[in-house]
DNA sequence: TAGTTACGTTCAGCCGA
DNA sequence: CGGCTGAACGTAA
């Protein structure tokens, strides 16, 4: 056989450690614009290391598990300054076995808990764009002994959107599947009108058209066919990401189930290879699909920062999109149970409808565009959510050990607490004319401007007549450091994408920069160190309050801040123009003297910026219920953007999904009037009396999560949790499945004989309660700043009853 | 298959009147 | 019954 030398460019899709007898590869499934390639790399051995001291104590336990382990010294330090040796085993798998063993004899391994693959690609900057170099034979798509390098490269990716229809024991009726090329429903029966056929279990014989040809049918005999033709269709289309909603969780998880059911093995990843599905004992499951990525669509919208009351399907489309689901009903299942004995042509567009809605979603959001340009910048694979501390290491630790020290080991026991941002405790009251100006990216600025860094923070200590002073005794070498070059990179990087428009680019570098004060500051993270995370925060600490001290010298008056803002009151200002004139001065003055207090007192470029943000024409800040303090957290004011004016809630009852409606309406209504100057009795007594007269009942609904299972609810029971009992008791008596004993949003209503789901409400509303706990409290927080109180205004209709 | 702390509100549940 | 404390939740940044 004859071997061809070959080169190309692609983008990484999957990677994975592969175990041929005693060889390791490593196995990468690229997109190129010639299609997939699949890369083979073998691994002479796995690194991680120990301290020299150790290594002879580390010899003996590895040959008395009969492991082969080569040790040999390296120039490398822990961050205690001790020296290292490096520790290759030429078998990944028995690391684990190795290093509990040595954990018990009191022996720290270096680097253990990084992943062969991760390794891989992280010590040769590899992140999602490569070259690669190798030979193939007689498979043109395979290419082996390959090395590669980085690049940036870029192919459009084939991305195919699944999602199926089950009943509640993962039977299956359907699967839909909608792509550029490629749009059918799989679905198990017969030709809608036509007569039952034997030979329709033969599929693609005679695809049918859905609604308006959007879609094809396919007519499946039983499950096992539906399984085969699905596997079929996927080798087919041959898509590099799937796409779906709750797709790892629910999705695959089912079709895994039925695929073992029917005696089916579930190969519809690349080269006909099988999924693999992990479970574990918290019911969390883990897919891989080799060669393809998948794509949740809820992770992907968790990890762009956007944020949903619920992430149903049908609520995000709404959000999003401004479009109704077809069915949208409490008893989900039960209507597509119904549909799927008696109407399957709605039971396919339904289906159809949910693929095309996630890929409309993810359109919307340019969430693909997104995760790729994160993998470009992090490293994680493109289908990955979270992993905020393992992109910190993917850039960091390379760049560590060519600096001549290995990465230290998270702390056992999530580390020791750090203080968090500064909390100015605000003056209440109702006010004309409030600026807010914030630092812009406070935290990534503190740590370009002062050398916040681990390695800094290291040398900063031993060297440290060449060091910045920290907090918490920390001290920042003026010169060995990466984490501030790093940011400074982002942050140019950012600003091209900006000036290029390119809005995924530059959310995914905001979210990447905002990530490394989040990371350093917790245990989970192997470089955190109080002193690390303390330098950033209390740094901030000194910043707001020598900002505030400033512009109170200036003779205004500063009402509240938060951890990078400070909200301003300009009590002689007449108009909008004059606080613009005011706020853009502040803003340039304070970042002058910011500039030469740093440069004067600390010989660093300064990097922070102050920017005049919000201009509130008016503005209210509460107190502290039951109390004259002022409040934290929560305020509201009226902004004019582009002409058109705002009122803005931060942290009150309107902003808070725990609220129901009828406050969060009654609140918003209320501030419109008081902040226009109008009366506002005539509003509360008619809202009481519609209250009573049964006028508001579809607003009186709680929402709430459960956010641990039913059962770990020992120490309190309250209101949420009440009517989640009583929910599922009638559940088990109906011999319905139990609906609140996992983790799950619930839906209740203050009845006469307390709380109950609106599913099984036996009891009339309770008014008097919404009266009291849901309008009155908003009513008492904003009346005494005009000198009124919702008992003098509710009165005549309280006094009726 | 590990980003953070700070904060306010409501309610349950306990204690002592 | 009121006063107090802590659990639970959701939020700001």
């Amino acid at each position: 056989m004859t071997r061809q030398v070959t080169t190309g460019q692609g983008v990484i899709l999957t990677a994975r450690t592969l175990f041929q007898g005693k060889h390791e590869l490593i196995e990468l499934w690229l997109a190129t614009e010639n299609g997939p390639i699949k890369l083979l790399s073998p691994i002479e051995s796995s690194v991680c290391f120990v301290t020299q001291k150790d290594s002879g104590a580390l010899a003996a336990i590895a040959a008395s598990l009969g492991v082969s382990v080569n040790i040999s010294s390296i120039a490398l330090n822990t961050f205690g300054h001790e020296q290292v040796a490096s520790v290759k085993l030429s078998q990944s798998r028995q690391l684990q076995q190795l290093r509990k063993l040595a954990a018990e004899k009191g022996i720290t391994l270096y680097e253990a808990d990084i992943k062969t693959p991760d390794r891989y690609l992280m010590e040769r900057f590899v992140t999602l764009g490569v070259n690669y170099r190798g030979y193939t034979t007689s498979h043109s798509h395979v290419v082996e002994d390959v090395k590669i390098i980085p690049a940036q490269y870029r192919c459009p990716l084939h991305v195919m959107s699944i999602d199926i229809e089950c009943d509640e024991r993962g039977n299956l009726f359907s699967i839909g599947l909608a792509s550029d090329k490629c749009n059918r429903v799989l679905m198990i029966g017969n030709p809608v009108g036509e007569p039952v056929c034997e030979q329709f279990s033969q599929p693609h014989t005679l695809p049918t058209q859905g609604n308006k040809g959007r879609f094809e049918y396919v007519w499946c005999a039983h499950e096992t066919d539906l399984l085969n033709t699905f596997i079929q269709t996927v080798q087919h289309e041959d898509p590099d990401i799937f796409l779906g909603w709750n797709v790892k969780q629910f999705d695959f998880p089912v079709l895994q189930a039925a695929a073992q059911r029917c005696g089916v093995l579930l190969t519809v990843g690349r080269e006909n290879t099988a999924l693999d599905l992990r479970t574990f004992e918290d019911n969390r499951a883990y897919v891989d699909i080799p060669g393809r990525v998948i794509v949740d669509g809820i992770e992907g919208l968790k990890t762009m920062t956007y944020q949903f009351d619920s992430y149903s399907l049908d609520n995000v489309a709404t959000q999003l999109l401004g479009k109704q689901k077809l069915i949208d009903d409490p008893d989900k299942l039960g209507t597509i149970k119904r549909l799927f004995r008696e109407d399957k042509a709605s039971l396919a567009e339904y289906n159809f409808e949910d693929c095309q809605l996630v890929l409309e979603i993810a359109d919307k959001v340019n969430l693909i565009d997104f995760l790729i340009l994160r993998s470009e910048l992090t490293g994680m694979r493109i289908g990955r959510p979270g992993g905020s501390v393992a992109s910190f290491v993917n850039l960091y630790l390379p760049k560590l050990h060519r600096a001549g020290y290995v990465s230290p080991n998270r702390p056992l026991h999530g580390g020791l607490a750090s203080p968090g941002g500064y909390v100015m405790n605000s003056k209440p009251g109702l006010y004309r004319h409030v600026l807010v100006l914030d630092f812009k990216s406070l935290y990534p600025s503190i740590i370009r401007t002062f050398k916040i860094d681990p390695l800094g923070l290291v040398e900063g200590l031993k060297h440290p007549d060449n060091a910045i002073t920290g907090f918490k005794g920390a001290m920042f070498h003026r010169e060995k450091h990466f984490l501030p070059d790093i940011i400074s990179s982002l942050w140019r990087q950012r600003d091209e994408a900006k000036r290029q428009k390119d809005a995924a680019r530059s959310q995914a570098i905001k979210i990447l920069m905002n990530s490394f004060y989040g990371v350093l500051g917790s245990g989970g993270c192997p470089f955190y160190d109080p002193r690390l995370a303390s330098s950033i925060t209390l740094r901030g600490h000194e910043i707001m309050q020598t900002t505030a001290k400033w512009i109170q010298e200036y003779g205004y008056d500063v009402i509240y801040g938060d951890t990078d803002s400070t909200f301003v009151h300009l009590a002689q200002c007449q108009n909008e123009e004059e606080a613009n004139a005011i706020g853009k001065r502040l803003q340039d003055d304070i970042n002058l003297r910011w500039r030469n207090k740093i440069e004067e007192e600390h010989r660093l470029q300064c990097a922070l910026e102050i920017e005049f943000e919000t201009h509130f024409s008016t503005f209210f800040m509460p107190t502290i219920r039951g109390s004259e303090a002022g409040s934290k957290k929560r305020y509201a004011g009226v902004t004019h953007k582009n002409g058109r004016e705002q009122l803005i809630f931060k942290g009150l009852e309107n902003v808070r999904s725990d609220w129901t409606q009828l406050a969060k309406t009654f609140q918003e209504k209320l501030y419109r009037l008081i902040f226009a100057g109008e009366t506002v009795a005539d509003y509360i007594s008619s809202t009481v009396n519609a209250i009573r007269d049964a006028k508001c009942d579809e607003q009186l609904v709680y929402t709430r999560q459960l956010r641990k299972p039913l059962s770990e609810y020992t120490k309190s029971v309250p209101p949420h949790v009440k009517a989640a009992i009583q929910g599922d008791e009638n559940n088990r008596r109906s011999g319905k499945p139990l609906q609140y004993q996992k983790r799950t949003v619930i839906h209740y209503v203050m009845t006469t004989a307390g709380p109950q789901v609106t599913q099984y409400q036996t009891h009339p509303l309770d008014y008097d309660h919404y009266i009291e706990k849901q309008i009155r409290p908003i009513a008492d927080s904003i009346l005494p700043t005009i000198g009124e109180s919702f008992d003098s205004m509710a009165s005549q209709q309280i006094g009726l009853f």
